[in-house]
DNA sequence: CGGCCACTTGAAAATGTTTTCAGGCGGCTG
DNA sequence: CAGCCGCCTGAAAACATTTTCAAGTGGCCG
C-alpha cells in the first residue's frame, strides 16, 4: 500500500486561489451561473446515434423482418445476410428502440417500485435487494415516492400503470391491503410489509410480533422488568405488532404492563429523541428500552446521551430493523434482525415470477436477534 | 395524544401461537411457501381497466384524431362531442397508453438517474432531492446503480439511452469527463461530482478543495497541530480535492505535513474503523482527525470508542457530507455541510431545462461548517 | 347570391418495432 | 417429372398514439 499512498499523496498541490481561508471564500461565490443557451440543439443525426431498423435493413440490403429476426433469434436466417446486417449494426451503431418494441410486444420491461420514502436507510436497503434481484433479467426499476402518504401511494401507483409496468413491487407504505389487491387486478403486485394474497398479489412480511415479543424477551432475560416501548406510527401493522409482542412477553413474565412505558414515536431519530425526554420526564423509573426501529433507536440514544445517561450502563436499549448503520453506532445497537436486502431480492424474484409465470418460492423471512453493545444485565 | 395513544395501545392481544417464545418459533418456521399457479392470466378486458383511444372515439361516435385533441387541449371541439368524449372516457376508464404517446412524439417524460450505490445515505438525500426536482413535471425517474464501477456506468448509460431516457442524472460515479461529454452528444446530463461542460451537459460540484481547507483550518483553530486525514478513493475527484485542501489548510498555517498522518479509506464506515486503528498503530500522535465524509466519520468514531478513546474529549473528529444521521450520532458529528438535497433538486431542474430549452440557472453549492459536538479546543 | 374565411372534424400517415402470412426455391420421394 | 415439404425471406398488418392534410359546414361580406 505504500507506493499506493504516495501515488495518492502526489497530487498535485499547486491550486491557485486557495492560498488563503477567505480568497478560499470569495473564489466560492456564486460563480458558474449559467442559463441554457437558446441555441437549437440537435436532435438529427449528430452524433453516430439513432438509427432506425429499417435502415438497417436498407443498408443491408434485406428486410426488416430479416433485421428483427436476426436481433431476436427468432428464425433461422442465412449466414451471408447475418453478416451483412451485423455490419449494418456495427456501422450504423445501431440500438432497438425500446419504447417500440415495448408498445408493439405489450410488455415494457419495467418493474414500479413505490416506496414511502427515498431517504429511509431502511428502504434503500431493500432497494439494493430489488435491484441484484432484477439484474440481468432485463428489466428496470421504476422507483416513486409515496411521501408515507396513502393517497399518493395510490396516484403513484396509477401513474405507474400508466406507463404499462410489468410489474409492481410496494416496499411498505400504507395503502391499505385491499386497494393493493384491488390493484393487482390490472398488473402483477408483490408487497412487503402487507399482508395481501390474491391472484395476482403477493406479500413477503415478516413475524414482527415474534419480533418485538423476542427483543422483549431479551431484556427481560437480562434481568430487566421495567422496560419501556417507544413505538412507531399506529396505522402501521409493522408497529402495531411489535406493539402487541412486546405485550405478550411482558404478560408470559408476569410483568404488569405498564400504559405509561409506552409512547408513540414516528419511527424517525427525531421522533426516538421526543419520546425518550417524554418517557424520562414522566418520572416513572424504568432500565431498557425496547425502540421500534433503529432509527427510533438513535434518537433515544442521544437523548439519553444529552442528559449523561449511559447506554448500556444506565440503561439497556434495543432496536429493530438492523440497519447497515447499526453496526457503527456508539456503541453497536443491539437489535432484531430484518433480512431487509433479502426481502428486496426476494419480492423481485417474485413478481418476476408473476409475470412470466414461473414458479417461485416465497418464504417467510425470519428475524434474529442480534446482541451487540447496546444491552447489558441489569446489575 | 392520551386518547391517540389509548387506541395504539388498544391494539388487539390475542394471538394464538405467540404464547410462548418455543411456539413462536415454531410458528415462524418457513410456512408460507408459494409457487405461482400455472393458470393462465388473465390480460383480456377483465376489469376496467385498459381501453384504447379508439374504442374511446367509437363509444362518443367521433373520431380518433378528436379524442386526442381533447386529451391534449390541441385545438377547439365543439362542446356536445366533447362531452361524449368525456364521458366515454369515464365509463371506460380510460388513460392514455404513454408508451405510444412517447414513441409518437420522440420522448418518453423519463429523466436516468445513475447513481453509484443505491444504499448510500449519501445518494438517496440526492435521490430525493432529484424527485422534489422532478415532481410535478410528468417526468419519472429511471434509477440505476453502477456499484461503482466505471464500465459498469458506461454500460447503464447505454440501457437509459436504449430506453430513450429524455435526459440523464449522473450523481457523482467515477465514469470519466469525457465519457460523460461524449454520451451528452445524444442525450442531455448533467451530473454532480463531475467537472464536465458541454453544449449539452453541466455539472454542478461544491468545491471540495474549501471544503477540505475549512474543515481543517477549524481544526487548527481550535488549537490541534497534529491532524490526521482518512482519504477517500484515490479515483475519485472529489476526494482528492478534499486532501489538496487538507495539505493547503496545513501548509497555510506552517504545519508540516506528515505522510504517516494521511491514510487512504474507501468512503465507507468500514473504511473509517480500519484506517482509525492503523492510524492508532502508526505510533504517531495525533489529536484530530479530518474523515473525507461522514461515513468515514462513523467509523473511525467506533474505532475510537472499542479503544477508549474519547470524542472529543481526547480527539476531535470532523465529517463532510452532513448526512441525516449526523445529526443524531453520539455526540452529534461536527461536520461539513454538503447541502446535497438542494443539489439534487438543482441537478432536475436543470436537466429539465435542457430538455425544454429553457433557461434555468445554475450556482454552485456552498459547503458549510456544521460545528456540533465532536471537536473541541484542544486544551 | 357567390365567394371567402373561420372553425370543426375525420382520414390517413407516421412513430419503430414484431409477427403473421404467404410465396419462392431447392431437394427429395413416388 | 409431378408433388410435397422444409427452409428462408419479404410484404403487410398490428401496437396506440399524434399530427398533418384536406374537406365539410356555416356565416359573413361584397
Amino acid at each position: 500500500m505504500g507506493s499506493f499512498l504516495g501515488a495518492l499523496l502526489g497530487v498535485k498541490t499547486a491550486l491557485p486561489g486557495h492560498a488563503t481561508l477567505e480568497s478560499c471564500a470569495f473564489k466560492a461565490k456564486n460563480v458558474m451561473k449559467t442559463t441554457a443557451k437558446p441555441t437549437q440543439r440537435k436532435r438529427d443525426p449528430s452524433g453516430p446515434s439513432r438509427a432506425t431498423l429499417v435502415e438497417v435493413a436498407e443498408a443491408a440490403g434485406v428486410s426488416a423482418s430479416t433485421v428483427s429476426r436476426i436481433l431476436n433469434g427468432t428464425a433461422r436466417v442465412s449466414s451471408d445476410k447475418r453478416k451483412a446486417v451485423e455490419k449494418a449494426i456495427a456501422d450504423l451503431n445501431f440500438t432497438p428502440n425500446v419504447l417500440a418494441q415495448s408498445l408493439k410486444r405489450g410488455q415494457s420491461m419495467t418493474i414500479g417500485v413505490v416506496t414511502p420514502a427515498l431517504d429511509s436507510p431502511f428502504f434503500n436497503e431493500t432497494l439494493k435487494g430489488i435491484e441484484a434481484g432484477l439484474a440481468g433479467s432485463g428489466y428496470a426499476a421504476l422507483i416513486v415516492s409515496g411521501h408515507w402518504n396513502p393517497e399518493e401511494e395510490a396516484e403513484r401507483v396509477a401513474l405507474l400503470m400508466a406507463r404499462k409496468v410489468d410489474g409492481i413491487i410496494m416496499v411498505s407504505g400504507n395503502i391499505p391491503d385491499d386497494q393493493i389487491v384491488r390493484f393487482s387486478e390490472q398488473v402483477p403486485i408483490v408487497a412487503t410489509g402487507h399482508g395481501c394474497e390474491a391472484d395476482n398479489a403477493r406479500a413477503i412480511r415478516v413475524d414482527n410480533v415474534w419480533g418485538g415479543y423476542r427483543a422483549t424477551r431479551h431484556l427481560i432475560e437480562l434481568g430487566h422488568r421495567q422496560i419501556a416501548h417507544i413505538a412507531g406510527m399506529p396505522n402501521l401493522q409493522d408497529a402495531n405488532d411489535r406493539l402487541v409482542g412486546y405485550k405478550h412477553a411482558l404478560e408470559d413474565a408476569r410483568i404488569p404492563f405498564d400504559e405509561a412505558l409506552v409512547v408513540q414515536g414516528d419511527f424517525r431519530e427525531s421522533g426516538g429523541m421526543l419520546c425518550a425526554n417524554q418517557l424520562l420526564d414522566r418520572g416513572v423509573p424504568f432500565s431498557a428500552v425496547f425502540a421500534a426501529n433503529d432509527q427510533t433507536a438513535y434518537g433515544a440514544r442521544l437523548a439519553f446521551y444529552r442528559r449523561g445517561i449511559r447506554v448500556p450502563e444506565d440503561i439497556s436499549l434495543i432496536g429493530f430493523d438492523d440497519l447497515p448503520g447499526s453496526l457503527y453506532t456508539t456503541p453497536p445497537l443491539t437489535t432484531m434482525r430484518q433480512p431487509v436486502y433479502e426481502i428486496g431480492h426476494m419480492a423481485a424474484g417474485a413478481v418476476l415470477g408473476l409475470i412470466t409465470n414461473k414458479p417461485f418460492k416465497l418464504e417467510q423471512p425470519q428475524v434474529e436477534l442480534m446482541i451487540r453493545e447496546t444491552t447489558r444485565r441489569l446489575r
